[in-house]
This record gives structure tokens, C-alpha cells and sequence, in this order.
DNA sequence: CGCGTGATTGAAACCCTTCAAGTTTAGTGG
DNA sequence: CCACTAAACTTGAAGGGTTTCAATCACGCG
């Protein structure tokens, strides 16, 4: 059996998290790949089918378009312990319209197409635990919508800052004005206009 | 057994789109409960923990939010053949931030907070199915976001559009303006502008 | 140091909202 | 079936929030 330090990680949140059973722990374990790469490196671009899962270990990540104008729009950041990737993509076997880089120097472990139906159905526990990110992660998505359609740029800034408090300092501040859908001039005057009200 | 006309459409959708087999469907079937509501009822209103998903056998319905100030935020339609819930009031049993209710006089099988577990149990063919849909889901949401972060109004419309050829005629104009994130003062004059283009 | 990237600030332009008025459409009761 | 009413849609003018473009400032790193 190979030494795989880096992904130990993934094991804990597999064990804690997920709450996996020893017995199963092994055989999922042996379906993963440790991939790092560098602060600006790509783990999928558009056009690309989107043929992995990540897993982040260590380092921080984000998941972004282009537009026609060149313009960048983060749709999400994941930070340690979250899972990434371009679910149409990888499901539906389409080209992706997405990018995926790392914003620090990251640690990942790969997991291919048919790692979470191998993995859902060695351990009904895990299994449970997809579900549970799958529901949550609609109920951010919906609650991210219902912002931007029905909140200033103000009220998107500060659920943010609620929702992510420990990003906020890792990633460059144009980037948060990314997320929220707003140019960095405008965030900046909202930081300004929330200074002057404490 | 009891004779149940009107939810003969989910068994066909059962049939047909989940490819569910003869076999499991009456045992499926017998777990779903017809519901008929007026226009202008609710299925789900803010406060309430969201106990049942839904299926909308005929009729249409929406998803949606209001905020501080009494206006409706529209985060989803529903039409024929559709589940809706608050996925994240059924699943984490929290009170709902949501209101559900219909556009039409609508007719929906009632699905209890159970259903999806003892379905995918059943059915191997159902479990592929629901993955599907809350890939799908999640993949439709995830292009909303990115379209609210990236776009202009116009554009949005005409996405919308595309995604729904059909549901347009069905709501009145306002609705579409608030599912857009946009005053109904705004999406005629985006309409007006498309108009004079062609 | 000097360079590049990121953050801030200002002024003008633009998109969208707000408010108000008018028009069209749809539904209801006589 | 028409008349009436309420709701929905349109249009205009003014205002607000955000963007754009440009200039300046702050900082980290070779």
C-alpha cells in the first residue's frame, strides 16, 4: 500500500464528518489521487469536459465564467474541507462553460465520475452524507438568488461576510466584488459608506 | 384500492421519465396523496416547516420570498410535471423563508418528508432519476446566478425565454419581472427595446 | 528602489427604479 | 351581452444606485 500523507485530510472528514465506518474507510481511500498546484494553475477551464470532483485539503479555490466583454463572475469559492466541480459538465459529459483555479497554493485530492456511486454504495453513511450536501448546497444556491434579485449590493456584502467570514481576508477584495456581482469601485464605496455608520 | 384518477399523470411520469418498473410503481403509488388548491392558495407560507414535497400533476405554481419592504421575490416556477419544495425547511426542519402558492387552479400529489427515501429504496431506476434532478437542479440554479452576477436585464429575459418558451403566456408580466430580479416597469421597456430590434 | 497589483476616490454616464398618469385587458354582475 | 371595475401593462420624468473611466494612493516583492 502507498504512503499518502497528504490526503490524510480527507480521511478525517471522511471518519468525522461523514461519520464513514472504519471497515469502509480503506476501499474508499484507495479511489483517490493527491493532486497540488500552484496559486494561479487550473483544475478545469471552459471548454473542457469536467471529468473530476475535488476535494480541497489545503489551500482555497474558486469556480468562475469569463463573459463575451472578458469580464470574470465567481459563482463559488471553496475553501478546505469543500467539495468543487462543474456538476453539469461531469454529469451530463457537456463541455464545460466554467473555470476552476486556485487562488493559493492548493492540495486536492481527484475523484473521478464514478467515485460517489462507488463510495454511496460501499457506505450508506456516506451515502447519507452526499444527500445532506447535495440538499444544502441547493439551499445556498436558492438563498444566494433570493438575494440577488431582491438585496443591494450593501445587504449581499454583509451575508457574505456572515456566510464566509474566515475568506474574506484570504482573497483579494476585487474578487469578493466578483461574488456579490458588483465592480471593486462599488465595493469599495460600500466598505466605505458601512465604515462611516459604526 | 382505492381509485385515484388525478394523479394518474405521476404515475405515467414515474413510467416514462424515471423508467421506473411496472414492478415497484403501485407500491410507490401508494404512498402519494392527491391535493387540488384554487389560485391564490398556499402550499407553503414563511414560518411553517416545510413537511411535504410536491408534484404538480396540472396547473402551475411559484416559489418565493418577500422581503422587509412587502415585495414577492420569485425564485422558481413550477408548471406541469415539476416537484417544488423548500428542500432546506423539509430536509433541516427549519421554518421556511418562503412562500409557495398558485398562479392556476393546480393539482399536485403530496410528497411526505419520507417519500424520496423509501422511492430510491424501491426503485434502482427512481434513484437515477432524482440524482438526475437534483443535478439538473443544482446545474439550472448555478446558470441562474451566474446570468444575475453577469448580465443585464435584457439578456436575462431572453434566457428566460428560451428555458421557458411555454410558461410565458401562463404568467401574468409582473411575475416574470420579479423572477428576473427587475420592476415590471423595467421588463416592458426591456420588451419595447427587443420589439423595435426586429 | 521601482514596479505591478490592488484599493480608493472623483466625475460623468448608464441602467434600473420610483412615482405618477394613462391605457389596455380581463373578470364580474346586472 | 354589455357595462363596470379591478388588475395588468405601458409610458414619461425624475432620482438612485452602480458602472465606467481616469487618476491617485498603498503595499509587497524582486
Amino acid at each position: 500500500m502507498l504512503l499518502k500523507p497528504m490526503v490524510e485530510p480527507f480521511r478525517k472528514y471522511l471518519q468525522n464528518k461523514a461519520m464513514v465506518r472504519q471497515e469502509h474507510l480503506e476501499e474508499i481511500m484507495d479511489m483517490v489521487i493527491h493532486k497540488s498546484i500552484d496559486k494561479g494553475e487550473f483544475l478545469l477551464q471552459k471548454g473542457q469536459v469536467c471529468t473530476h470532483s475535488f476535494f480541497v485539503l489545503e489551500g482555497l479555490v474558486r469556480f468562475f465564467s469569463i463573459d463575451q466583454e472578458g469580464k470574470e463572475h465567481i459563482v463559488q469559492f471553496a475553501p478546505e474541507n469543500w467539495f468543487i466541480s462543474d456538476r453539469g459538465s461531469i454529469f451530463f459529459g457537456k463541455p464545460s462553460e466554467y473555470f476552476i483555479d486556485a487562488i493559493e497554493p492548493t492540495h486536492v485530492v481527484m475523484l473521478d465520475s464514478g467515485f460517489f456511486h462507488k463510495a454511496t454504495a460501499i457506505s450508506s453513511e456516506f451515502r447519507t452524507y452526499n444527500e445532506y450536501l447535495l440538499q444544502n448546497h441547493i439551499r445556498q444556491l436558492q438563498n444566494r438568488i433570493n438575494l440577488l434579485i431582491g438585496a443591494n449590493a450593501e445587504i449581499r456584502y454583509l451575508d457574505f461576510l456572515t456566510l464566509y467570514p474566515n475568506i474574506t481576508q484570504r482573497v483579494p477584495q476585487w474578487m469578493v466584488a466578483s461574488y456579490l456581482g458588483i465592480t471593486p469601485e462599488s465595493l469599495s464605496r460600500v466598505r466605505k459608506g458601512l465604515l462611516s455608520k459604526e
